[in-house]
DNA sequence: CGTTTTTGACCGGCGC
DNA sequence: GCGCCGGTCAAAAACG
């Protein structure tokens, strides 16, 4: 409600990876399922329409890596790919992960998360976190983990597509490339001390 | 006071 | 059918 539906219809991408660099993150690999329409994503509706292509990314040849990690599992996988058979979750969502190097897992990325749940996966020694839009109407669901391999390295997974504009409102016209000045990845505001 | 975080339990799906 | 895994929700607590 904060928000209307599309402020930009011009701009349907909520996640470009331009923006990511623009957070001055690294990014290994990003891939999307598709434009997708718009016409999901309304009102939070957990209609299961068109297919769930599942877009795995993780190249895993990129370089020093060369384990690639956590390729290991996802990939291949096609997530669910129920056309009508789930009766909600799982929506014909896009599917967006990335790979960063950076000390803090939880990035802003001008969202409000909650966090409902805390996993550990038997291929990493750490705890993968789960996170969702706090926004009314809003589904969007954040995946957050550690690459185990590389300590160094967060593997962020994003499920789905606001409905509202991100309460932090950026401006990102259709410039392709602009960094305020000091636009750096900052911590969340939130979760700070805990405890 | 409201919101968010935290941990455990529960559930569903898949594999064997 | 059972076990395994991953994912989600829920209640309580902590925090702002």
């Amino acid at each position: 409600m904060d928000f209307p539906v599309n402020p930009n219809p011009n701009y349907t991408a909520q996640f470009d990876p331009l923006m990511m660099m623009d957070f001055g993150l690294e990014v290994e690999d990003y891939l999307k399922d598709d434009d997708d329409d718009d016409g999901l994503g309304r009102g939070g509706d957990w209609r299961v329409e068109q297919d769930c292509s599942s877009a795995e990314i993780f190249a895993g040849g990129s370089s020093t890596t060369g384990s690639s990690a956590a390729t290991a599992t996802s990939r291949s996988s096609d997530i669910k790919c129920k056309n009508g058979v789930k009766k909600n979750k799982v929506y014909g969502g896009q599917r967006v992960a990335f790979r960063t190097k950076s000390e803090l897992e939880v990035m802003d990325d001008g969202y409000k998360w909650r966090k409902y749940g805390k996993k550990s996966v038997k291929n990493s020694p750490n705890p993968r976190n789960y996170y969702k839009c706090s926004s009314g109407g809003c589904n969007v669901k954040k995946r957050v983990e550690r690459d185990g391999k590389d300590s160094s390295y967060v593997i962020t997974t994003y499920d789905g597509v606001h409905n509202h504009e991100s309460p932090a409102a950026v401006y990102y016209t259709q410039m392709p490339v602009m960094a305020p000045n000091g636009w750096s990845l900052q911590p969340s505001s939130r979760s700070s001390s805990s405890s």
